[in-house]
DNA sequence: ACTTTTGTGTAAGTCTGCCAACACACCGTG
DNA sequence: CACGGTGTGTTGGCAGACTTACACAAAAGT
């Protein structure tokens, strides 16, 4: 049994078609009007409860880097990301950090605001630019408390979040670089509707909380087993089910987990 | 501003006060009843409702090694340790292990139950014997929708779970043995109330998932450093300020965010 | 007392990932 | 076209932790 029946839309389309007229002159595109059903969590509400959301939010642009939370800092807003992918990075004392978790169309970045923490331990970082929803805390901490579908969505996804920090523990302690690196691309490809990720071998390498050294080689494995190719700035998926063999176990567990408490997967391939 | 008025008891007295009479012959024990009190979380509520909840618990005894929970197994109750100390454990598909988290007499071990996943991913095991209050599922999900403070603690121990794990995926990456051993220390020495702690080491590489030669070496340089006294089967708290210099940010990181959280810290010290 | 089980100490060899250093290639800019 | 900045490829040395293997000691059982 399924405990969402409502209705998907297929989320990731192409929102680009640009056509190249000048090097330096801007791409003709067309941008679809942001829809709030991009979000599988707000998609997964009924039509009424998502109407009256809907009233709540506002779509947000976001480019690489931009932070939308900083570890201990007060939060105003909740976000709801459609095309964009949060980071969840630890900051350590002497600079190290490490990603705990990522946030995509999957969820909502801001979880300790219902909680009741107010703020976290760590820094929410934009990792893939994009577009998402926000939504003032007052207005998401009443909705809350009201119960209900929206609460229980959001506790659900909660447990999914945990379940993806677990098995980051997990697979830092036990996991090669090159497994690792697998799993990072696969939760990145899930929630972008490219095959070609816009990542530097230095920014994967904060997020793994490896040397930047580590993942050029690991890149350079995956790429020798005709998996990804590797060029300036931009790694690209060329064999998925390859990737889905390389990697761990932990990437498949949680792809499960998400699976049964919202519904569906992630993956584009396992659900 | 703390958040939490609550009268706290002084949770941790000797429970046995034994006489040896006889190598073989049992001790003379003298038991204090179980108290839900000596439980922080249910300590924190106000007397009328904790007076509710006393309605819905038993107590129960655990003794090492104990399964609370197996890995995606279904839960039939949710429990409140006093004197035992439970750790979150996963188990890879190889049978390798590692540890994600710790509850004791601070909170409660279940949080899956009401956040609405029903299983989670990781054992529940008992790393040191004691006491705990146990729940039915059913009893425990009418009080939390009720909603009040029942449910805000609920969700605030929860959100400090949450860093407890990310904490532990970050030391995982980046910490030494050593360090982690500390660590671990430190956050089973908070939950007893002796500085004795039975426990071997091929146990503790389990829970740090490394292997059990690496905690014999950190071990005999904690004891070289007269932090900590070693003998077969148990290790003995000696210096602990000495191990709070030792170990890493993670274990105070933490410790704080329990504190912010719950209106206390863990920590003997810290608070 | 004797054996068995369990827990601890130790050691050589290997592997992975870290550190430091540097060459080079791509890209945008002037 | 030259230049500088940024991102990637490569090297050699080093350290921490894993693999394998074994000796020994303390507790438990007979």
């Amino acid at each position: 049994m399924t405990v969402f029946r409502g209705v998907f839309v297929i989320a990731h389309k192409k929102t680009f078609f640009g056509i190249m007229l000048n090097k330096r002159i801007s791409m003709r595109v067309t941008v679809n009007p942001p829809d709030a059903r991009n979000n599988y969590l707000l998609a997964a509400l009924h039509d009424d409860e998502l109407e009256l959301i809907k009233s709540k939010i506002e779509p947000v642009a976001f480019k690489l880097g931009d932070v939308l939370y900083e570890s201990g800092e007060r939060m105003d807003y909740v976000y709801f990301p459609t095309t964009a992918i949060i980071s969840l990075l630890y900051i350590m004392e002497n600079g190290m950090t490490a990603e705990i978790g990522v946030v995509g169309n999957d969820g909502i970045v801001g979880v300790s605001l219902f909680m009741g923490g107010d703020t976290t331990t760590s820094r929410a970082i934009i990792q893939s630019a994009g577009g998402a929803f926000r939504m003032k805390v007052k207005d998401l901490k009443a909705e809350f408390a009201r119960g209900g579908r929206f609460q229980e969505l959001l506790l659900r996804y909660t447990q999914a979040l945990m379940t993806q920090i677990s098995q980051t523990a997990v697979c830092n302690r036990l996991h090669s670089i090159e497994q690792q690196l697998c799993r990072w691309l696969l939760l990145s490809h899930d929630r972008l509707d490219s095959d070609k990720l816009v990542m530097t071998h230095d920014l994967i390498s904060n997020m793994l909380g490896v040397r930047r050294e580590g993942i050029t080689l690991a890149a350079q494995k995956l790429a020798a087993k005709k998996l990804i190719t590797n060029s300036r700035g931009t790694m690209t998926v060329i064999d998925r089910q390859g990737l889905e063999i390389a990697v761990c176990e932990c990437y498949k567990v949680v792809n499960e987990e998400y699976n049964r408490l919202l519904g569906r997967g992630i993956s584009r391939t396992f659900n």
